[in-house]
Parts: C-alpha cells; structure tokens; sequence
DNA sequence: CATTATATGAAAAGAAGTTTCACATTTCAA
DNA sequence: TTGAAATGTGAAACTTCTTTTCATATAATG
C-alpha cells in the first residue's frame, strides 16, 4: 500500500463513521489526495466502487459503536433503570470479552480431560465458591463422578487425595488467593489434571493449569471486577457442560436425540 | 402519503437490506416510479438526499439481523467453539430480555424495602440456591444484616422468624417448588416483604410478592430454561446491589465519593 | 544511468441523483 | 357536474458524484 493511499486508510479507520458520511470528493479534500486515488484504493480494498466502501465503512461503525459506548460507568445523576441498564450491559460486555477469548484447542482438550476423569472436582473459595458450587451443580446432572464442598479444609484434604486420573476444575477470580495455591499445588504433585478459570493469565493458578480459561471484563480499572467475573465464569462452566453431555451421549446414543438428551438431563424445577 | 410512494416505503420497509445497496435508478425501476418521485420521497421523509436514506435504511437492517438470528440451536455438526459461542449468546439473549423487563417503579419498591429492612433474608433451593448464595455474598458487603441459609429447613426456620420489618428476596426459577412456596406462606404469615426473582409471573410465587423480577430467557422451548436464567437472576441481584449500595452510601457521603464507595466495598480478592 | 514498473492528479467520460417543467389526477367549492 | 386550484408524476435537463484515461512524476531494478 503507498504513502497516500496509507492517508486514505488511516483516515477511514480512525473515523469510519465520519467517512461513511463523505462524499468522495470531501474524502479527497480531507486527505490531501485526488479523487481518482481514492477510487483506485476501494477498488483495490475489493470493494466493487466507493459507494459500496463507504456501506461496509458504516456498517464496522455500526459494529464498533456499542464498544465505544461499553464502559457503562456509573454516574451521578443515574435513574434507578439506568443503573440497571448499565449493570446488564457490563454483564453482556463481559461474556463478549470471554467468548472471544475462548479457543477450540483449549476447549477440546479441556472437554477430553473432563469426560476422562474418574473424578471431577471443583475447587473454589470465597466469590468464586459460587461458580464452583454451580458447576458442581451442572455436572451432578451427567453421569460423571462430581465433588465439591465449600470448606476449604476439606477442599484441601480432597485435593490431597486425586490422582493422575482425576481432573480438577479451579476457579479463582485474581488467582492470587493463597489457599486456593495450596489447593492447587497439592493437585499439582498428585498429578491431577487441572482446569483454571481466572480473570488474569500471568497468575501463578494460570501458569500450574493444563487448560486456562479467561473470565475477562472489557474494563477492569474503575470496577469491582470480581462481581462481573463470575457471570463469564458461570457461562464457561455452562459450555464445558454443555459440551461434555454432547461427547458422553454421543458415545451410546445417536446423533438426533442427543440435543433433546441435554434439555432432559438438565431440566430443573427449584 | 400518495400511492406511489407507499410502494417505495414498503419495499423499502420490507427488506431495508436489499434496497439499501440499490441505486436510485434500481429503486425506480423495483417499484416501478420515476427516479424524480423517489428523490422527492426520500426528501419528505427528512432525509437530505437519496445516499443518506440508503444509509439509514443500511442501519436499521443491521440493527435487525442479530435479532434474527439470536436462536442458537446446537446443531449436530457443531464444533466446540461453535457449541461455546452459542452458549455464550443464548447467555447474552437472556440478559437482554431481562433487561427490557424491568422498570423503574419494581425496582424504586425494591430498593426501598431493601434499604429500610432490620433483616434481609435470601432464599432458594436447588438451582437458585446459586444465586441466593449470590446475592448473600454480594449483599455481606454492604451495612444491611444479611442472612442466608443452604438449608431447607433452616430457611424454614429463618422464615418464621421473620417479621414485618425484614425483607426476603426469594428466587425460585419455576415458581412452583412446595419448599420454597412453604417458604413463602411463612414469610406471607409474618408480613414480610418479599421481593421474588422467578421466571413465570403467573405463579403463586409471583401472587404473593411485593415486587416481582422476571428473569426471563428469549427462546423457551427447547432448552433448559433453568441453566440460562440463572445468569439473569444474577444479575438482577446485582441491579439491585448496585442501585443499595448508592442509595445507602448517598445518604451519608457527598456524591462524588459515592461510586468510588462502590467500587472499595466490593473488591474481591478470591 | 537508462529502463521499467508503479503511483499520482488533471481532466474527460460516465453514472448517479436532483430539479425543472409539462401534464395528469384528485380535491373542493360553486 | 364542472372548473379552478392543489397535488402527484415522469421525462428530460441539469448538477453532482464517481470512474477511467492519459500524461507526468517518482521509485525500483538491472
């Protein structure tokens, strides 16, 4: 790509919005270039004509606009709505981010580690007790061998008695909680396979995991991240399960019913 | 509106997509009217020229395609992140279609029961035992005297110790499970206010509440509901966390300090 | 250093969109 | 019912926007 060509570009992806609007000619004036440039670049850019760049222009501005306006920070004059207006926002925001960060090889070789193990158990205190205690509750409904239980102590004695066979779901939003570290080193020289899910990849939890999985926040500075966290967490353990219950069925069963399987495994009348 | 123009309006209307990439000339030839009557339409629709009601129409037809395709049925030939990504959406579906549900005056109600209770009880069994767990924990961090039990029996008991003056938020996803409705006809017996998080208005639940939340999920049919409205329970409680923690930290702090309050209050290290 | 390839803008050519104007249709009052 | 005024319409002239051509400049290559 040329010099004044790089103009044209720099100029379109720094305000798609404002060029979608333009005309070629005010595009050329804006940019110090001709208008018989601009029309080459388009079409070099495989666009069909100008008219066509300036819809596909509009529409990534379309798209990038909820992201300039994501950061639903709270402020002072908020109405009782708009606070719970933003707050799902944050929530949808975060599972964005999560899904994005996810990728098909952690997820096979997670789901493989799961369906394999003589026990799954799941270890998580204080916030994260809850994303734990859920996904405790989730895979109760598969066939799978599942434990969890709150008390830390206990946690640590069921860490010390897994074995290579056995895999580990870990949950902690900082990764930094030492008993949770405890917990894991434990599992660490037991062998056990062990699946983390944490909001930060640099963590000492991140880096004894076999598979990590990120709960992550589109802005972490201003906020309470833990509280948004466990949504993303949350929705992880759904697609591990979600994913699991297709694999074990698909083993005995054929390919049509399974979905209807899921529904039926997980139905819930609390 | 003339007959000529309504022609163009409804094709126009019928796919904004399709007539958004046409030229005018297209349009005119697709409705069979002048290119003059088109410029003269988009003119009286208040659009300055016939480039910026393509655009218009550009928008509103992106803004309705997620819509459209916001059912995500796991397929058979699914690939895992395919299976995450629409668990992941179905998350984000939930939260929206929960979010439309509220209004301003459920959550006023809400709020101040919260904020004026001597005790504010969480309840739920099974599933929504999660997000009662949830909110105990949330709410722990704010002044109020916060309880919550596992234990059916002792969410029994707590009921009956409860008197006008508390406030119990009771979630149930179904609305119909006999514990949780024993719950209820306690609580109702000692006049407490009760603030409900169900799915399903139509439930004794639901009669019996001061203020009822919908947790609500966009496609009912073929899922387990219970698995996906979880999420929007949690957040409901967060709506509600949020908005107490303003309220309460307001009526003793300048405003500016407030939402920094928020954010010190909540910082979870797990 | 000459030669070829590539890039660029001015201007011509070609499309797209708008306005004008003449004619048709409808509305409304007599 | 009828004629005048108001409104709606398309063809064509006109304007504006976009593309292509062509001559020139600049950079790359042997």
């Amino acid at each position: 790509m040329s010099r004044t060509e790089k103009k044209v570009a720099q100029l379109a992806l720094d305000n798609p919005a404002v060029v979608s609007e333009m005309t070629i000619k005010e595009l050329a004036a804006a940019s110090n270039v001709s208008t018989a440039t601009i029309s080459r670049f388009v079409k070099r850019m495989n666009y069909a004509n100008y008219r066509e760049f300036t819809m596909a222009l509009a529409h990534t501005a379309a798209a990038m606009t909820p992201q300039q306006s994501s950061f639903p920070e709270l402020a002072e004059g908020d109405s009782l709505a708009t606070i719970a207006n933003k707050t799902f926002r944050f929530s949808v925001n975060s599972l964005r981010a999560t899904n994005d960060a996810l990728n098909e090889d952690d997820l096979a070789r997670a789901v493989l580690k799961i369906i394999n193990a003589k026990t799954l158990a799941f270890f998580g205190l204080g916030g994260s007790s809850i994303a734990a205690l859920d996904g405790y509750h989730k895979f109760l409904r598969t066939s799978l061998n599942v434990v969890y239980h709150p008390d830390y102590d206990i946690q640590l004695m069921q860490a010390a008695k897994m074995t290579a066979d056995d895999c580990a779901i870990v949950i902690s939003h900082s990764g930094r909680n030492h008993e949770t570290l405890q917990i894991v080193r434990e599992l660490t020289r037991n062998g056990v396979a062990i699946i983390v899910i944490t909001s930060y990849s640099g963590s000492e939890l991140a880096q004894a995991a076999a598979v990590t999985f990120l709960s992550l926040t589109d802005e972490v500075k201003y906020r309470s991240e833990g509280m948004y966290s466990l949504i993303s967490q949350l929705t992880i353990l759904d697609s591990l399960f979600m994913m699991t219950v297709l694999r074990i069925s698909s083993r005995t069963q054929p390919v049509l019913t399974r979905v209807r399987d899921v529904i039926e495994h997980t139905r819930d009348e609390s």
